[in-house]
DNA sequence: TTTATATTTCGGTATTAAACGAAATGATAT
DNA sequence: ATATCATTTCGTTTAATACCGAAATATAAA
């Protein structure tokens, strides 16, 4: 990845980017299972999935259908880990964050999707 | 301050103000200084300055004509005292910033001003 | 193969942010 | 008081980013 600083911290300036890492420390999401929580268009969420990845914050897997978004467990970049590891400390004061923790938990998959 | 984390990362997320918050750990530089190292308009320096110290990752202090910028000492902000405290593990790879640390050792506002 | 579902890419619009110069402000010196 | 210089504020233009819906892609099921 070799993420210059400048792109790293871009990254992080969306208060929907925070809320979409904030979730996928909760667990592990697809791309509808955020849409409704954040309440954005699919292409969107997609769009802002890919600036996170790009800098090392997150990883794709497929499943099937579903493309499956979680918190990188070991990011090169020793910045984007020192900001994952204490995520809790970075994000942590934006009334919706709080908001969004409590609906993760009610999320599925099943009833979101295939509407 | 207690700002909310996404204007800390805002803040950070333009490189000009990257520039200057470098080229303040170096020492304390004056408004004419600063534009002499980034090549911007007084007035847009003027307005970067205001976005950090919005944040608290800077103090101003008025001396005679000038106004001195320098690094907080000690913020308010634990996240902005984390960030100021290893600014070098944050931002330490934009080719720019190390031409920057050169310069800023050679600027002289007795010289850059009043001109 | 056709159909359905999830996601991504594309094209375009709307919002936000960066930049400038000119005018206004604040401070010092004449 | 007037002039000068540093800085900030204001109004505007330009550039970057966020957003959407439609079309394209990918996978799975019928």
């Amino acid at each position: 990845m070799n993420e210059i600083s400048v792109n790293i911290f871009k990254a992080l300036s969306d208060l929907n980017r925070l809320r979409i890492l904030k979730a996928l420390q909760s667990r592990v999401l697809c791309v509808c299972e955020i849409r409704e929580l954040i309440g954005l268009a699919n292409s969107t969420v997609s769009q802002h999935l890919s600036i996170l990845k790009e800098c090392g914050f997150i990883l794709e897997s497929k499943e099937g259908k579903w493309v499956n978004y979680m918190i990188n467990p070991r990011p090169s970049d020793l910045r984007v880990s020192a900001i994952l590891s204490s995520l809790d400390f970075w994000i942590n004061d934006e009334d919706i964050i709080i908001t969004d923790k409590k609906k993760v938990a009610g999320l599925d998959r099943k009833i979101i999707c295939c509407s």
